[in-house]
RNA sequence: GCUCCCGUAGUUCAAUGGAUAGAACAGGGGACUUCUAAGCCUCUGAUGUAGGUUCGAUUCCUGCCGGGAGCACCA
């Protein structure tokens, strides 16, 4: 619809020899401004010699020569915009597009030939997941997903530190209490809780303990070249038990991943992209370190190579851009990480334009902002974390006692809770704009009412009762027509609006756009729903509510699927 | 010290340079007891500060104040 009026607008302007202006077409926040609002009179007023009134009633003049049947009509108002609106066929044609394409309502083709990799998540084994990883696995989902939205295939990658003074800190840990270390049959909490507290130890006595510390690099160096029997071993054991552990995260927030690329696969190829780098003069060497001086493009220097040859992360990212670009042949290459990262990846992208500037071409850095407690900065170095297993355990328990009037069996229930769970936090999270810091806190940032997951997962299963009661009444007919005397909803004029959204949101990466939305669609059908009774069989306009309805269930659905977001048949 | 990010109701967040700055929570008031009250209706309440650009600035530019992050062998 919007490049229909776009169209318009520009054959009328042809027709006023007036064809240069640029103008914007945007939704007025406020209904009694039509449906769709454009600036063009008030952008174009001084290049035409008119005012602004002047050149809007021109070109209504022009375009009410020829109004598609979609426009019932053309305003001017406030400082010279021209507001559209809407018809009731259009609105009609709406709703049928929604229940006809169901699952597939809001999607588009737009990115068909695109092949784009998502790396997010990104954490480490030996370290603990917790709810500062929830950041970027919520983000990065529901950008991977608005992707395929758009019609793009989407790959996602896991990029895990496997290797590096971290892991040597919490081997280092381990074998400082062996008498511990759990056994095979052992539970996987009690694995990585032992592992979350050898990490925290190691690294405490990595900066207190001179000794400690130097056992340490050597356990580095020794990891390095799997030359010990012993660390190896206690390395596969606390690796696998890690990966495990966020395994049975992944799939309750819902994300597989195809590819899970490891630092010690991409240490070699980073290293090697170095060498060549400083061979042509692109890195160099300084204090026995192999650095690149990103000052000469405004940046700061960074070391790729330790003194000890051992490549740094900036090496390791190098090899992986190239690794990822081996396994597939991406068109465009999406990297999540937390915003302190952002002066860190300019220096490695600029190292990157010089070495490989096809690959640096089609690279994206995303950022997201810290998840802060409001009692002060949590670190598993400290060892004063929430894991997101705990937070998960305790959102279940709140979301159990708000559902204990509810009369499902235990089994569905639990699902249920789960649901709500993820919903409440993934929603916390989506809700703002990636970038910026989130301050946590428990109480507040939890919400199950108002603007919060929970309140869209609710609306979806008040609208699928509704329906139920419907069909019940046989009062299903989705090929209804609008009855005659029909004024045209609200609801109804947001709608039509949601492919746009799909687009935009993508587009802007942002998540929070198609989230506003929902919250919209939510209200409004919530307000529709309190206004009178949907179904009714004494009243000819309830069928045609009850499309309505059902739009409204199928847009909040997909929606959520969109965001990552589980969406239960009841709660 | 240098670089980057952020300052919006009491609180947590929105707002491609557009019309009367939106929500939610908290607080005040209310309705129904009918399809799920995790809901609905209603009221109170905000752009850190001083300039500049613009027909129009929360948005762009500059200074100041306040908060956060990054800046050599960690990831």
């Amino acid at each position: 619809m919007k490049e229909e009026i776009k169209k318009l607008i520009k054959n009328a302007l042809k027709n006023l020899n007036l064809s240069q202006i640029e103008f914007t077409i945007e939704h007025p926040t406020d209904f009694s401004h039509g449906d769709y609002a454009v600036n063009v009179a008030i952008v174009g007023a001084k290049e035409a010699g008119k005012n602004p009134q002047e050149l809007a009633s021109d070109i209504k003049a022009e375009l009410e020569n020829n109004l598609p049947e979609t426009i019932e009509k053309v305003e001017i108002a406030g400082p010279g915009f021209l507001n559209f609106f809407l018809s009731k066929k259009f609105f009609e044609n709406a709703l049928k597009r929604v229940v006809n394409e169901e699952n597939e309502y809001g999607k588009n083709t737009r990115l068909k030939d695109q092949k784009i990799i998502f790396e997010y998540t990104d954490l480490n084994p030996f370290k603990s997941f917790h709810i500062g990883h929830l950041m970027p696995n919520a983000i990065g989902e529901a950008l991977a997903r608005l992707a395929e939205a758009n019609g793009a295939e989407v790959k996602r990658a896991n990029y895990q530190g496997d290797i590096g003074l971290h892991v040597a800190k919490a081997i280092w840990g381990m074998k400082q209490n062996l008498s511990a270390l759990p056994k095979d049959d052992d539970s996987l909490t009690e694995k990585v809780d032992f592992l979350g507290s050898s990490y925290s130890f190691g690294a405490s006595q990595y900066e207190k303990d001179e000794e400690a510390k130097n056992e340490i690099v050597e356990i580095n160096k020794k990891l390095f070249a799997k030359s010990d029997n012993e660390l190896n071993e206690l390395y596969k054991k606390g690796k696998e038990w890690s990966l495990q552990s966020f395994e049975i995260l992944y799939r309750v927030l819902g994300t597989t991943f195809d590819y899970y690329l490891f630092e010690s696969e991409t240490a070699d190829i980073g290293k090697k992209i170095v060498e060549e780098g400083l061979e042509k003069g692109i890195f160099e060497k300084s204090e026995e370190a192999i650095v690149y001086k990103g000052e000469k493009k405004g940046l700061h220097t960074r070391v790729f190579l330790t003194s000890e040859g051992l490549p740094t992360y900036e090496a390791k990212d190098l090899g992986l851009a190239r690794m990822k670009d081996d396994k597939f042949d991406y068109d465009k290459s999406v990297i999540i990480t937390a915003n302190e990262q952002k002066e860190y990846f300019k220096v490695v992208f600029a190292a990157m334009e010089e070495m490989m500037p096809e690959i640096r071409e089609k690279t994206e850095h995303i950022t997201f902002g810290l998840l802060q407690l409001s009692s002060g900065k949590m670190s598993s170095r400290l060892g004063n974390v929430i894991t997101a297993s705990s937070l998960i355990a305790d959102v279940v328990k709140k979301v159990k006692e708000k559902m204990s009037g509810r009369d499902f069996d235990e089994d569905f229930k639990d699902l249920v809770a789960l649901a709500v769970t993820v919903g409440a936090i993934k929603y916390s999270i989506l809700k703002q704009t990636p970038g910026k810091n989130i301050v946590f806190d428990f109480e507040k940032s939890i919400s199950f009412e108002g603007d919060s997951g929970p309140y869209l997962q609710y609306t979806h299963t008040r609208a699928l009762s509704v329906l139920e009661k419907a069909k019940g009444l046989s009062l299903v007919d989705l090929n209804v027509k609008q009855p005659s005397d029909w004024q045209v909803t609200n609801l109804e004029k947001i709608l039509y609006q949601m492919p746009e959204v799909i687009k935009d949101s993508f587009e802007d990466r942002g998540p929070q756009k198609l989230v506003k939305y929902l919250i919209e669609v939510s209200a409004e059908f919530n307000s529709f729903y309190g206004n009178q009774k949907i179904v009714d069989e004494n009243d000819e306009h309830s069928a045609y509510r009850v499309v309505i309805t059902h739009a409204v269930a199928t847009i909040i659905k997909n929606g959520l699927y969109i965001l990552g977001i589980p969406v239960p048949s009841k709660m």
